[in-house]
DNA sequence: TTACTAAATTATAATTATTACAAATTTAAA
DNA sequence: TTTAAATTTGTAATAATTATAATTTAGTAA
């Protein structure tokens, strides 16, 4: 099975219509595991799809996320990510490169609360803020994150 | 000692100068654990100090996140809050009402890391995304969060 | 096939949080 | 008092996202 037909397939499975556009982009998401933002999507795909529009990346990722096929990531202050991988694992910034990373996470009990208190709990986010180990050759990262993610 | 000497403390503790505009926007924090945004914080002190810029405050947020004075809260996809509170502590969202609020953690090995392979952690956020009980009655949140916190 | 309807896509404009910038004001120092 | 540095301020710019309405596509009934 080819990788359009399994990115099909996978929005079948998540009760979504597939069509053209959400292919492409579930595609790109399958193949590309950088947790990319709108624009990131917009751009892969406009080159091979020069109809594409933004507002369709944007209106495609609303409902990826409404469907459970993304989890929309807010570990960058700037930019909405999206992790088509909605297992559960934590995620990494460098504030250096602003690269994203997967972090596996043990069983941890404080990952897996459904109800804490009178708070029904529907999403859990495990963030880390850092700098990778090719930052910190370059000497980013010296300081304090908050000032150099401007 | 009344809440501007603290304030005014605080922020020298810190190693910031403590101007009027400072004092009274770290009083304010100190006073309210809202987790405010920064247009929050200027709404509410422009009433009492009508020369005040939103500029200053933001500036202001950069420089208390810079010196550790505040967390920078990412979990609310719209806003940067900040927290006063710069003890180790989760936060949850309620998606239906948007307010946030402090969850306490237990020793959590997950939320201590300093180092994970070859990353250097500098900050660690564990987010819950949900519904308080106010909502929950009031029959918001029966469906996904994303869809409900446009 | 044709006509009709609903869904999806698109382009454009609007919104909004945040930042950049430069002028004005305040504070500190000489 | 003069000068320099730091801080604050208003305005404009930036950029991510959303709203809107028109257009296109797909699906369905006659």
């Amino acid at each position: 099975m080819d990788t359009t037909t399994e990115a099909q397939y996978h929005l079948l499975r998540c009760g979504i219509k597939p069509s053209l556009q959400r292919i492409a982009i579930a595609e790109y998401l399958l193949g590309n595991r950088i947790h990319p933002t709108a624009d990131d999507i917009y751009n892969a795909l406009c080159v091979k799809m020069p109809t594409l529009s933004k507002t369709t990346v944007y209106n495609t990722m609303r409902l990826f996320a409404d469907q459970g096929v993304v989890t929309s990531l807010m570990i960058d202050d700037k930019n909405i990510r999206f992790d088509i991988d909605t297992s559960c694992h934590a995620h990494f910034i460098c504030c250096g490169c602003n690269k994203v990373l997967d972090i596996p996470v043990d069983e941890s009990p404080c990952l897996n609360m459904k109800q804490i208190g009178d708070l029904r709990i529907t999403e859990t986010h495990l963030y880390y803020k850092g700098y990778c180990k090719t930052c910190r050759s370059k000497n980013v990262g010296v300081v304090c994150p908050e000032s150099i993610n401007q």
